[in-house]
RNA sequence: GCCGUUGUAGCUCAGGGGUAGAGCACUUCCUUGGUAAGGAAGAGGUCAGGGGUUCAAAUCCCCUCAACGGCUCCA
């Protein structure tokens, strides 16, 4: 008979061990073996994860968790979270806490300082306080308590913070945490001791809302990071400096890409020539791509009449955060710059009748749109205020809609594909639930989209994340998430099922049966806008863009200025096969123009001297590979060619 | 929009109550050099803008603008 007090553990691998009822996760890891209980930060019992100290007193599946794993790693940033706030409780005595969560990376503490500030230059003090008290070695000990307690401890604290989140909780599932002479209400889990901690950085300092509203009064958050190997810390810092390296707005500044003007305004990019070379090759690109994928190119103007928006519900939903209406001479005459091409292309459609046999219609365009984005939004060429998007709307018949929706996933694919942008997240974007009146529609109109969208997405094998509340207000949408250098989450890519606008619009179309019919929309735009898809292009190439999107593609270096007109020569014998660059004509040693070339990121460098034009040729070298030897001009052209293809 | 930080030459930055400095870039001259920076000279700034304190402000204070880091927002 089985002994009553024993419990049966299922290890990952499968294993089965039995052990007294009440033991922890962490004398599991003790009997396994002494070094993985020197490192096991938590135990996932169940699925949930939990203090490896915590007792188990049931049969269960148990994993330990090491900081090789990504609960494993959350648990111990959470954990400093609580030794950031032991610390500035101790240097700011009166603090109040708000919440502690920890992030991807790291994790922060939003707190009310009352009288005291703290800026960058307290950081040293704060982390140096931080890995005194995680040198104390002190265990994290959970404690449930009763609301009642709970209510009666915080009160004794006066943290009204607190207080408040526990307004929100349940009695019986609250609990405290203490290490040293810390206590936080939370649901824990956390590392058995601060002494894992061993090296520690606070990252920046930043207001942040309490519960993340608006009305609410803003904290101070103080964000950090915590390792447990002081080198781990170390190639974190160098790994974010190189980030920083490969940031679009310095890169965009290097390589003469874009500029900003306060004369001209705020998030109004300016696209110098290289940059907006890159541009209009990337948009010759979709372009070509659109025309095998049957959309038809149109041209619509800036600015619309406000009766255009009032119509589209435009007007009453941003209208008042917008540019404001531009007026004429003409008394209560009013237009608006564009925020969106929709409208406009919706009036294209209603210029002809259109019968079913016409569906799906894709008007594409490249539609740059005015957007008065709230100033503290603004951010490179990722959030601007006037900027292109690769629009375009298909009005096709409701049983198209499928069918539609998994051709421009697969266009964004193809595009994604080309630009090698293969770090993306596919996500839902459908309404809340709880929050219905921010959206326009019938419920009806909103479950059809929302399933045609899920359903193509699963035609199509995506991996999807789904969010609720993302939705956009006439419509769900599937979304293609890209991060930045510094790990910021972006929006390129978007497809929108709409069944607002053509109501809204009267759209209509005659079918077989001589009836009238509502056609949908599906609003997609495979690069976003094409500001923020070259910003991403920007940090995810480092600036070295394919041989294909180059600015430069070739410099051509004569050794001296006897080789100028020869330089020349090849120039313009390259020019010819449409390949761009330019000689460097200064007067400097090739050592230099050749390292010029390399820091510009030129991808092919030719030079030539004495040699060279004697033999009608060209010394080859390649950007960050060196000397490839020497080609006659018309063998180079030839490889450049098939290089331009492989890219 | 909110909280915080920053704003000095085209760029990167030093300085800091007594009327501005470096490197790179730029211009001119010398140099004609073979695979990642040749040399010299020169030019360039109302120290973001406005107001205040002071005998004196780039420096201290206030306001505005912009950038940066977050929060909120994102058709």
């Amino acid at each position: 008979m089985k002994d009553q007090s024993n419990i049966k553990i299922t290890l990952p691998d499968g294993s089965t061990r039995e052990y007294p009822q009440g033991i922890s996760g962490l004398e599991i890891a003790q009997s396994i073996s002494e070094g993985l209980a020197r490192n096991v930060l938590a135990a996932q019992v169940n699925g949930e994860v939990w203090d490896a100290t915590r007792a188990i007193d049931t049969d269960a599946d148990v994993k330990l968790l090491t900081w090789n794993d990504p609960e494993g790693q959350a648990t111990f940033w959470h954990s400093s979270a609580h030794l950031l706030a032991e610390a500035l409780e101790a240097l700011y005595p009166g603090v109040k806490f708000g919440t502690g969560p920890s992030l991807e990376k790291g994790f922060y503490y939003d707190v009310d300082l009352g009288e005291h500030s703290i800026s960058q230059e307290d950081f040293p003090k704060i982390e140096a306080k931080m890995l005194e008290l995680a040198r104390q070695k002190n265990a994290y000990v959970r404690q449930p308590i009763s609301k009642a307690e709970a209510i009666a401890f915080f009160t004794e604290k006066g943290d009204e913070y607190k207080l408040e989140l526990i307004d929100g909780l349940e009695d019986g599932s609250i609990t405290l945490y203490t290490q040293g002479g810390f206590t936080d209400l939370c649901r824990g889990p956390h590392v058995p001791g601060t002494g894992f901690i061993k090296a520690a950085k606070l990252t920046n300092v930043a207001g942040a809302y309490w519960r993340n509203k608006q009305e609410n009064k803003m904290l101070t958050r103080i964000y950090g990071i915590t390792f447990p190997k002081q080198k781990e810390l170390d190639d974190y810092l160098t790994l974010i400096e190189e980030a920083k390296r490969r940031d679009h707005r310095k890169l965009g500044k290097e390589l003469e890409l874009f500029t900003f003007s306060e004369k001209v305004g705020q998030g109004l990019p300016l696209w110098l020539p290289k940059g907006a070379m890159l541009r209009e090759r990337l948009e010759s690109f979709l372009r070509k791509a659109q025309l095998r994928a049957g959309y038809l190119p149109v041209v619509t103007p800036h600015i619309g009449s406000k009766e255009l928006y009032v119509t589209s519900g435009h007007w009453d939903k941003y209208g008042k955060d917008s540019f404001q209406p531009i007026k004429t001479p003409n008394v209560g005459e009013e237009y608006l710059l564009k925020p969106m091409n929709c409208p406009h292309h919706c009036e294209i459609y209603k210029s002809s009748p259109r019968s079913y046999r016409d569906l799906p219609l894709r008007l594409a365009e490249f539609g740059t749109v005015y957007r008065y984005e709230q100033s503290g939004e603004l951010h490179g060429l990722t959030r601007v205020r006037g900027f292109t998007q690769d629009d375009a709307h298909i009005f096709c018949r409701p049983e198209q809609v499928k069918e539609e929706f998994v051709r421009v996933i697969d266009l964004v694919l193809y595009v994604f594909r080309t630009l090698g942008f293969n770090e993306y997240s596919a996500q839902i974007s459908l309404r809340d639930p709880d929050d219905k009146q921010k959206y326009i529609g019938k419920d009806e109109d909103w479950e059809k989209a929302e399933s045609a969208i899920i359903e193509a997405a699963q035609e199509r094998g995506l991996n999807t994340i789904t969010e609720l509340g993302e939705a956009a207000f006439y419509g769900p949408k599937l979304d293609f998430m890209v991060r930045d250098a510094l790990g910021r989450k972006w929006q390129l890519g978007t497809i929108q099922v709409d069944y607002q606008l053509p109501q809204r619009f009267e759209l209509e179309y005659v079918g077989s049966d001589n009836q009238k019919y509502r056609p949908v929309m599906i609003h997609r735009a495979p690069f976003g806008s094409m500001e923020r898809f070259i910003a991403i292009l920007i940090e995810n190439t480092a600036g070295q863009f394919p041989l294909w999107l180059s600015p430069d593609q070739i410099a051509i270096l004569p050794i001296s200025d006897k080789y100028s007109d020869y330089a020349d020569e090849v120039f313009f014998a390259l020019q010819d096969s449409d390949i761009r660059g330019f000689v460097d004509h200064r007067d400097e040693k090739i050592g230099r123009k050749i390292r010029d070339a390399e820091v510009s990121k030129v991808p092919f460098m030719l030079i030539v001297g004495e040699k060279e034009q004697a033999e009608g040729k060209v010394s080859i070298r390649r950007k960050g590979e060196g000397d490839l030897g020497t080609m006659l001009i018309a063998e180079f052209a030839a490889f450049f060619q098939k290089e331009v293809k492989i890219a």
